[in-house]
DNA sequence: GAATTTCTTGACCAAATCGTCAATTTTTCT
DNA sequence: AGAAAAATTGACGATTTGGTCAAGAAATTC
């Protein structure tokens, strides 16, 4: 019983507690302010979703600001995870159905992620550090050129890269911060595995056939 | 002196404190519920912003949340106007470029008013009525037909017109509710008329080439 | 197994927040 | 002008909120 188990068991002792527990006080929080904002979330409503007491998530964090900003810090590696997919190599055809098909995934299985950044955003980011901005603007440029590419290259028609990325962005996007209003507009109760099948066909095709040069 | 003017000026007196009163709160207070949201915004400030002292405040409207239903029932009524630009008479080439250019400039001459719902839809539209969500499905659902004939005769390519109209939606209403994050993208402080019509430009001309047949 | 460090938690506090009220002023009506 | 109605407002109160603290319980180290 002993020796076997005993070196994977552990692997980081002096931290597993607090690991744990940052994570259990995470998790419940990304929900609350996704929903209710930053304002909108009082600091015992966090304490009873992850069933532990206020005072215990104040030897975590120092402040609720503190947990909001952890927040943003650690999602926002995950942010531009899709862009990825958006590389000066590959065929356009094939890099933006790609792209549509990670972010609508993407908004499908991380809707309370989403939901948050979308918060921090409506409010004008200001909870956002300026490296954090120029961080996204970079990853954005990165693509820009990607995309201009594609326009000397002849491989897709001359249009503005920006804005082609925000009619993308907010496309995909759309689907998780306001799955309420998708469902009241497709007459559901709530959105399921094939209405996001359907989205993606759709967008895929009317982003494709809008950009692509006529055959 | 009396006499000739008597008549319009008198036109409602026994209302008129009342809705210049009523006025400048509702505008006060949609202002700061786009920005912070129901539960971030302190009555105080409304107060403050509009000049009242926050009992007055409470002479006209009963709690916050009479505030917050009022807007959100004068703003339902402009919600859809651009949406009348999709008629079955008219040509989609005309009809969705004038839709996408009376959405942008709502879009940028009311981002208060777009956030402000933006905010709503975020939390799941919980203040909204049942009457409010079914007058919104309905006059979805109008112009989803609207679409339907223009596939059935052949104006336009074979489309999901619900996934269509989300596209167009959510693409025109990004530039109110996200003008930061569109500002950081496009590299600049804030979004200029310039911008509005670059989008507008590129939109029209990737939703266009996108669902109209190839020529 | 004792010492030390980390973790837990009920009780508490000062500030803020929504909403009330009663006294007063202004407007309207006759 | 005088009465009645509508509007204004400072002071106040009950409750909630973010955050603190100190004392004790577990876990870790030597």
């Amino acid at each position: 019983m002993a020796g076997a188990k005993s070196a994977p068991s552990r692997k980081a002792p002096e931290e597993r507690i607090r690991a744990r527990n940052e994570a259990k006080i995470l998790k419940a929080a990304v929900e609350l302010f996704s929903r209710k904002g930053f304002d909108g979330t009082r600091t015992a409503e966090i304490a009873e979703a992850c069933g532990l007491p206020k005072a215990n998530i104040y030897y975590y964090f120092s402040t609720k600001e503190a947990i909001y900003t952890t927040l943003i810090e650690r999602l926002l590696q995950g942010w531009d995870k899709a862009l990825e997919h958006i590389t000066a190599e590959r065929d356009p055809r094939e890099a933006l159905s790609a792209y549509v098909a990670a972010k609508l995934d993407y908004s499908r299985r991380h809707v309370v992620e989403s939901r948050f950044f979308a918060n921090e955003m409506l409010r004008g980011g200001g909870f956002l550090s300026r490296a954090q901005k120029r961080h996204m603007q970079e990853i954005t440029r990165e693509r820009v050129r990607v995309v201009e590419g594609w326009v000397r290259d002849g491989k897709i028609v001359p249009i503005d890269p920006n804005h082609f990325f925000i009619m993308l962005w907010a496309t995909t996007q759309f689907y998780a911060d306001f799955a309420e209003v998708a469902a009241v507009t497709l007459e559901k109760a709530r959105l399921s595995l094939t209405d996001y099948e359907a989205a993606q066909k759709t967008i895929v095709k009317v982003i494709l056939s809008g950009c692509l040069p006529a055959s």
